[in-house]
Parts: structure tokens; C-alpha cells; sequence
DNA sequence: AGGGGCGCTGTAAGTGCTTACAATGTAAGT
DNA sequence: ACTTACATTGTAAGCACTTACAGCGCCCCT
């Protein structure tokens, strides 16, 4: 905490009044007259004083911070730290990114707190958040610990989730379903794909399994089919999907006509391993992913995905954070936001060019 | 602010204590019997008792918690805010999941929170989250901001800086000089460049400066030149970048051997745009960058760059605050990371493969 | 046995703010 | 002029913690 910076106290005494009026001031009540208003205000720059929000929040007033808790794997970030190999990472980040556009839109600030998820989880970040905070924003796989529970149980609280819902206050999700069903509706329709494969994202993770889901059920819409030898098992790391492409590759049974893969990073993998034992893209085997990242524009092929979007995502978290501590919006509301399939090279469209 | 939660009273209460007493067991001070902090472990244990991070630091105690506060363009995120071609973002991305994961490491949590840089600066995030936390780390342009110089001046504070110091916290930067000097030197004596050319960043981050600083003085050291007219003026974007080499191409002169960006994104810019007017990179004329983001290596041409160790940035970062904090460092220390000259396929060295 | 020292625990005074309630002043209504 | 209502301001009681200080019991020493 700042040290030595002046007090409530020091401001009401240079403008000759009490502390109450100091407050009232500082919470734009009514009730002030204009000049007191005016000498209050003159102090309060005169002594560059800042209201201390430790003390502002133990009151009971609020604090015009919302708190984001996003997941640090622990697994993943102990064996490699420096890697930006972390799909998750570059995905929260634009969520992280448009949260704090919007908080600070509102007059409000936004702190953004990994919070590490596998292993022994430790709620420390999540207490300290949430005690420093209004209202908190709770991504994707943060919303299954025990803990955040507990927590959005007791705040205002607003999950970003690909499925299931919060009792405890907002849900924000993506239409994770629609965009799969288009993409995979594009394959069957545009390329005749008809065997499919798919690269999994982590099982705990909503948005992970939703995906799946969907894959499922639209392939057998199209009359495709999935084989069980076809569904790899990633975690939406690069790494990972590259393992599992590899041990599929081993397998020497023929491959499936494309695989779906659950986010780009994994995408990226994939396509790599296949091109150097020989499998073209999208020659040979086409190669989807989800999400679309920065790169996937970039890169040779360029990849057909499902946008999802991610900025807007904080946007919208933000936006019903305050609306819950406004009390505008009740607790248990659902928002979908849509996503949108991005066809290009990968997928065997003809629009590809490399940077 | 968690509703209607234990309070230390409670857990006095069933631990038959006093709240003095439950106060020493939560920070660990001796003196108190074994027994006695079972019994308080088990009250708090029950209620799922957490301390109030208000009241702790409201009284003086430590949170357990460190800041970051990154800047935030306000004119360009307004202009396009859901556009990822923010190099600032990336770079500082890696910052903070490197000061997340060293925090966590020591039992700190971090709070990020972006800073609106430009138009009218608005000190309320930093405010906000100065009394949150313990300490706080200033990326780069936010450390030129003067009510952030304010702040740091009265809480322990840690400067992530190209150049300059603080004289009132510690300041931890990364050899800019040593990076571009290795690059200088490669591009002569490796490459016979003499003509070089330079993109540089925004006037105001000292890294920007630093880097220019370099790129003059090696340039002088290898008895290369350096053109006024090839010294373009970016700001670490893509966009700015691309019009800027645009616009330089539009003069006709003859253009130098090499051009050294002050960062990747803005290499990868200038890239494209010089292979649409159908100057090959690395055929025709070479590009640099720095920092090497992540997609440095997967795209073509691969970028010779200069690696930034931006996770060791931040993992640095809060080692030095938490030393304040703990006094084990001094007031003014200043710590300065390595960088390294990454050599692949821009400058022109057959070390390229297309992903 | 009495006293000093020490280990453990309790009491109470802050910490800076919000806000219910009380008090004051002022203007309007009768 | 006197009451009444209301706008404005002050007083003081929390809010949930930390910590200086005081108190108490116990053991060991003389």
C-alpha cells in the first residue's frame, strides 16, 4: 500500500469539513453544496489524495475493480515455462484483452489472476482476488474447481463457460455447437469428407467437451463417420496433439479424411507432424481447428477454423458483472455469443496464400 | 467483496480463542502453542474462514499479492480492439505469464491490470491496484507515465525498462544494446551488409529509443551507414509498419541492404509488404526483427531476430519486488537480461523451412 | 518459598473509509 | 413571529484485521 499519502482526515481538515462531507464528495452523493463541493475537491487535488481502497472495500463501499481468474496449467508450465506453446494462454489472452477494454470503458479496472488449475490447486489467488474485487470473471476451466464455487457462490460471479451453468450468477458461452456443426457441414458438403477424426481438447474442460459433442452428433447429421481410432486425445496444447498424431501415424491404419482438431495450437501441431511424414495438407488429409488465432491466417496452409470470439467475450463478461452488481441483470443469466466458421486453406479451399 | 463470510471473530469463537491470537496463527508468528494453532486450523478450517484482504491491509499487514501494469493504447485499441496485431500485447503477454508463474511460485498472486496509455492517461487503475497489492511492476511505457512516478515513489515498485533507472525502486531491463550489436555485427561480417535501414518503435518506450541508440552506434562500429531516409518511424504495430514502408517505397530511392525492426510485428509487416511490391526477403533484401514472438520461427522467411527473454522478464520482475519487500534489495538496484541474436532465415542464412 | 524470566494469550487502540442518525441552519408556509 | 420541512453538515459506530502492551501462569534458580 502506498505509504504516507493523505487521508480522508487531511483533506477534510484543508477544506474545513468533516470527513462525512469528504465522503460524500467522493461517492458523487447529493446532498453537498456546490461550494463545499468545490473547496472538497480543490483539497482533494491540493494534497493529491487517493481514497484507499482497502479501507473503501472494508466499509462496504465498492471498489470499482472486477477480478478475471484465468488457469495456469501447472503440469505444463512446470516442464516448460518459457514455451508460449499454451493454447489456452493465447486464447485468454484476447478474453483478458477485451475484459479490460470494456472495465476500463465503465471506469472500472480489471485484474487479470492465474490461478493454477491440476495438482494440489491453491485458492490463495482466488481468495485474494475475490477480497479485492466486485465482481469476478471465471474462465472456462477455473469454473470446475471446488473452490471457485465456493467462491461465485458468495460474489457476484460470472462464468465463461462452454457448457453448464451457473446457479451462483452469470454464464457467458460461445456457441461452440453451431460453429462445429457449420464446419463439419462445410467438409461433408463442399470436400465430400465423410471419414472424420477428431483432436480433443483437455476432458475438464466445458469448452472441450461441448466441442466433441458437437462433432459427433453433426458428423452422424451428415452421415459421416468417426471412428474411435480417429478421436485423439490432446489438451490443447501443440505438444501433446504432435505426441498423439505421431502414435496415430504409427498405427499405420489409413487415416481418416480430415481431423477436426479441438483449437488451432493443436492444428498447427497436426499439420506439422503429417507434412514432414508426408501427408500434405490439404492434399493428402485436410486439417481443421477452432478458435482462430492470430497465426492461423499466417501460416502455410492457412487454416480453416471456427472464430470464436474471444474479445468479445471479455466484452460481455465485463458487461454482466456490472450488470449483476447493478442488479440489471439476475442471477443465472445465460448469454451465447455466436461463432463463426472461417474457411480457408486447410480445409482444401482454394484461398490459400502463404505469408 | 465475499457476502456475509467468517469473520476472525467466528473463528475466535469456536476456537475458544482470542482474535489476536487467531491473527498470529494466520501469519505464522511463533509464540504460539501447538495446540492452540491446531484449534484455530480447525475453526478456520470449518468455516472455510478467509481473511479479508481489505481489513489485512488496511491494518498494515501484508496481502500476499504483487501488481503489473502494462499500458493499454487507447488510439489504437479504439480503432480496432479486437485486432491482435498489438506487438505490445504479445510481448507483454509473456511478462506476465512469467511474473503469474514466479508469484505463484512464491506464494504470491498477481494481479494484472492494463493502464490506458495516451489521450487522457488515467491514473484510476493504478490507484486501484497500488492498494491492492504490495508491490507493483511498470512495464515499460507505463513507467514514463508521472502519476505512476508518483506511485512508485511511495510503494515499492520495480521498473521493467530499456533504459533509465528509478531512483525510487528497482529497475530490471534487457541488453537492447547487446542484441542489436550482435545483430549489427552478424549482418556485416556475415552478410557484407553496409546499407542499413531502420523501423523503428514508439518515441516514448525507452526500449524503442535504446534500440535506435544501438542500431546507430554498431552501425558506426561495423563502418556501415545508416540513411536518414531509411530510418522510418513506426510504433511497434504491424499496421504503422506496413504504411511506413509503404510510403517509403513510394520515394523510389534505392533501398539499403537491411531493414532492423525494433520488433517482430512490425518486421513481419514490413516483410509483407515488400514481398507484394516484389522485393524477396531474404532474395532481394533482408528484415530483422526483435523480441522473437512465437510465430518468429514458423513463418516464411523464419525471422532473424533477437530473443528477448520476456517470461525471465517477468520472473526477474517479481523476484526484485518481493526483495524489496523483504529488504534483501536495495533501493536502485538495477538488473539487467541477457539477449540473444537468433539466426534464421530473413538476413539470409539457409537455415529456412516453411512450417 | 519467593522472585525473575519467559512463553503464551488477551485487551484495546488504531487503520481509512461509509453511513445511519443527530444536529444545525435555512426557507417556506401560516 | 412560529412552525415545519428540507437541505446540508457533523458525530460516531462500525468494517475485519494487526500489533503494542499488559497480564498470567509456569519453571527454574537461589
Amino acid at each position: 500500500m502506498a505509504k504516507g499519502s493523505a487521508t480522508i482526515y487531511d483533506v477534510a481538515e484543508v477544506a474545513c469539513v468533516s470527513i462525512a462531507t469528504v465522503s460524500r464528495v467522493l461517492n458523487d452523493s447529493a446532498n453537498v453544496r456546490a461550494d463545499t463541493r468545490d473547496r472538497v475537491h480543490a483539497a482533494i487535488k491540493q494534497l493529491h489524495f487517493v481514497p484507499s481502497t482497502a479501507a473503501r472495500s472494508l466499509s462496504g463501499g465498492r471498489r470499482g475493480t472486477i477480478g478475471l481468474a484465468y488457469p495456469l496449467d501447472e503440469e505444463r508450465t512446470v516442464a516448460a515455462p518459457s514455451r508460449e506453446d499454451d493454447a489456452s494462454v493465447l486464447y485468454t489472452d484476447a478474453i483478458i484483452r477485451g475484459a479490460s477494454w470494456q472495465a476500463s470503458q465503465l471506469g472500472y479496472s480489471l485484474f487479470a489472476c492465474a490461478v493454477r488449475i491440476g495438482g494440489k490447486t491453491d485458492a490463495h489467488p482466488l481468495h485474494q482476488l475475490s477480497s479485492a474485487v466486485d465482481g469476478i470473471i471465471l474462465t472456462d476451466r477455473v469454473v470446475n474447481n471446488v473452490k471457485a464455487m465456493r467462491i461465485a457462490k458468495r460474489m457476484h460471479a460470472v462464468h465463461l463457460s462452454g457448457s453448464g451453468s451457473s446457479r451462483f450468477g452469470g454464464t457467458i458461452r460461445v456457441d461452440n455447437g453451431g460453429g462445429i456443426t457449420a464446419l463439419v457441414r462445410h467438409l461433408a458438403g463442399v470436400h465430400g469428407t465423410s471419414d472424420f477424426g477428431f483432436v480433443g481438447g483437455i476432458p475438464d474442460s466445458p469448452d472441450a467437451t461441448a466441442r466433441f459433442d458437437a462433432v459427433v452428433s453433426s458428423v452422424t447429421e451428415v452421415g459421416g463417420r468417426l471412428a474411435p481410432e480417429n478421436v485423439l486425445v490432446g489438451d490443447f496444447s501443440m505438444a501433446r496433439a504432435e505426441s498423439a498424431i505421431e502414435e496415430r501415424l504409427r498405427h499405420g491404419n489409413p487415416l481418416p479424411d480430415v481431423f477436426i482438431c479441438a483449437n488451432d495450437q493443436m492444428a498447427l501441431g497436426v499439420v506439422r507432424v503429417l507434412h514432414e511424414s508426408g501427408h500434405r495438407v490439404p492434399d493428402k488429409i485436410l486439417v481443421t481447428g477452432f478458435d482462430d488465432i492470430p497465426v492461423a491466417g499466417q501460416i502455410f496452409p492457412t487454416l480453416t477454423t471456427v472464430r470464436q470470439p474471444s474479445f468479445e467475450l471479455g466484452v460481455a463478461a465485463v458487461n454482466m458483472v456490472i450488470g449483476l452488481l447493478d442488479g440489471e441483470v439476475s442471477v443465472g443469466a445465460i448469454e451465447t455469443l455466436p461463432t463463426t466458421l472461417v474457411v480457408r486453406g486447410s480445409c482444401g479451399c482454394p484461398i490459400d496464400r502463404p505469408l
